[in-house]
DNA sequence: TAGAAAATTAACGCTTGTGTTAAATAACAT
DNA sequence: ATGTTATTTAACACAAGCGTTAATTTTCTA
């Protein structure tokens, strides 16, 4: 629960999320590869690592004077499991939502 | 894309993320019902609402002097779009344990 | 018409977040 | 040892976020 905020929050900012969606694309990575794309200083994007790490996002690993990171694919679950464990309210709302909008006479919609 | 950051954002909050799963358990609420949850005043509540509001996440009806506030499951689907789209990074890192695969509601594994 | 009810906006203070530059740490190559 | 590279930590400024109380808006009711 509380674990999702911070998830959340570590996703809530553009240089985060272009570092998480970047290492899910390429995989592990050194903290010098996300800094080259972040337009701001080393020190700024040690510190998102560090938002990320903390909220369980992605891990470290040290080799040498590299840090490489890379995503933990279970804070991806985490979310994923929190919109599939409200699936049936929106998936629900979109078939109905569809349907509407098709005009198809097909109805399955039960209320919550 | 930045759509999503402000999702996110939305959802980084406790009270707001309160908000957005009772209505998803119970349906449409007036203000004052999400406000009786809420450990503080109506005006802070209030613009909790205004926040997840312009980030698309809940939707309005206004009927007399109550205002109705409804998740929008567009904002649902956004999201388990996003993990769907790197499913096939963390749902394959993460060893042959579930992920949910296509619609059927299948057996969730829990971390060891 | 006056007044209560539901909700929002306004104004204010306090805390948190994000960026900067300077300094510190650690490993590697001379 | 000395310097260079990769990265982080420290110290600081400024913007954004969140809560409070007071005031405003709108609608329902006596």
């Amino acid at each position: 629960m509380t674990n999702l905020i911070r998830t959340f929050a570590a996703l809530s900012d553009s240089t985060r999320l272009n570092m998480v969606e970047k290492l899910m694309r390429q995989g592990e990575l050194p903290a010098g590869d996300l800094a080259a794309d972040a337009p701001m200083s080393a020190p700024a994007v040690s510190r998102h690592l560090k938002v990320l790490r903390e909220a369980g996002l992605i891990s470290q690993r040290v080799e040498g004077t590299h840090r490489y990171y890379s995503v933990r694919p279970e804070a991806m679950k985490a979310i994923s499991d929190w919109t599939i464990d409200h699936e049936r309210f929106w998936a629900g709302s979109l078939d109905r939502l569809d349907a509407h909008l098709a005009l198809s006479p097909e109805e399955e919609g039960k209320d919550p």
